[in-house]
DNA sequence: CCATAACTTGACACGGTGTAAAGTTGACAC
DNA sequence: GTGTCAACTTTACACCGTGTCAAGTTATGG
């Protein structure tokens, strides 16, 4: 029983995404399978290739972390300012438990379209968080008026990058909270209207 | 004399800087060999590894597209918030030339140390550039109170990044002249004193 | 005519991904 | 017990791109 086909599974995602955060090195299959205490094969026994097997670890991050009940919390907000900000707040707090993984996606994007395409998939996502803040924003009349919703959309997707993140957190040394706190000022700066 | 060496290595850089600019896909070492009518091998005449050859592409790129003088024009305004525009003119005009390269020499990150460090050498010199304008901002204090030179620097390096620059033109579709105005209001929001 | 530099051809080692095939092990059914 | 099935192992190999090596060609200039 201690030998179940979806225990293996379970256990190479965790050890996947272990190592995607730890490491700072490139993964390789079989340094996931050493990790995981199998051989190289049976890697792909449960997923056919590389891609796959990240794009499974993303979406078992997604259940684990509770991407959702994160992202619910923005959308109870009542004003379009509050919505803002708690939208900043989850996706930015949520930006650190994907790093690892992330870079290991993006490094595949030329080479292997279909990790890119999931990559792309996931951002299109917080896109659609960003369009509805901003969207919210403008019910408020606090969107800026020289900004139609889809440029403003642009720019809070564009500053909600995991890529900003790494710069000022990973190259910049700043905290999570100094990040979360300036990006927030930023967006505010950003798309309100000056009133 | 139509056969020199230094001819030769010329039009190495030239094309593999169009195959770059061109070519969404991988470029490798036989594509830029068979663009410029030359063996593989002779390419390793000229250049020990890819990554050499990479770097020496944007030595190139910066050599025949004058960045200096660029540069030279936003180190010789006068008022700091001038310098702030002229600069983000200067590089953000820049972005596109290298953009291509930038893709390339950031995807062999992990791999080749060697690439990695000439990126960020690049990154640093931009970092540079902000330093500089956000210290003539802090002497016409015009810098946000609440924001010490070293933050406002991260800021708008992280603002100015090619990553920024991609996300809005190339995925988003805008244009050069959009990118750089909502850049400068962006930038100019995030860290000019309100007054 | 000879020497040299630029270049060619063809072969090969290496590392990482993915495939193929035959063998082992343990749980459960009858 | 015997059989069977699934999970897993071991070994081997094909493919691709980078980089290396060695021997041969060709043009230019002393």
């Amino acid at each position: 029983m201690s030998r179940d086909s979806s225990d293996t599974r379970v256990r190479i995602l965790n050890c996947t995404w272990n190592l995607l955060e730890s490491r700072d090195k490139k993964v390789r299959m079989s340094d996931i399978a050493k990790a995981v205490g199998i051989s190289r094969q049976a890697l792909y026994l449960h997923f056919p290739t590389r891609a796959e097997l990240l794009i499974a670890t993303t979406r078992h991050i997604d259940s684990v972390k509770d991407v959702d009940a994160r992202l619910a919390e923005s959308r109870a907000a009542t004003s379009g300012r509050d919505r803002l900000a708690s939208f900043i707040h989850g996706w930015g707090g949520y930006i650190p438990e994907i790093h690892g993984l992330s870079v290991a996606l993006r490094n595949m994007r030329d080479g292997d379209a279909e990790a890119a395409a999931a990559w792309d998939d996931r951002m299109r996502a917080v896109r659609h968080g960003c369009d509805a803040a901003v969207a919210a924003l403008a019910a408020d009349k606090m969107l800026r008026p020289d900004l139609n919703n889809e440029v403003a959309t642009d720019l809070l997707w564009t500053l909600l990058s995991v890529e900003n993140w790494e710069r000022l957190v990973c190259d910049c040394g700043w905290s999570q909270a100094e990040y979360e706190s300036q990006i927030k000022r930023l967006a505010e700066a950003t798309l309100l209207a000056t009133d």
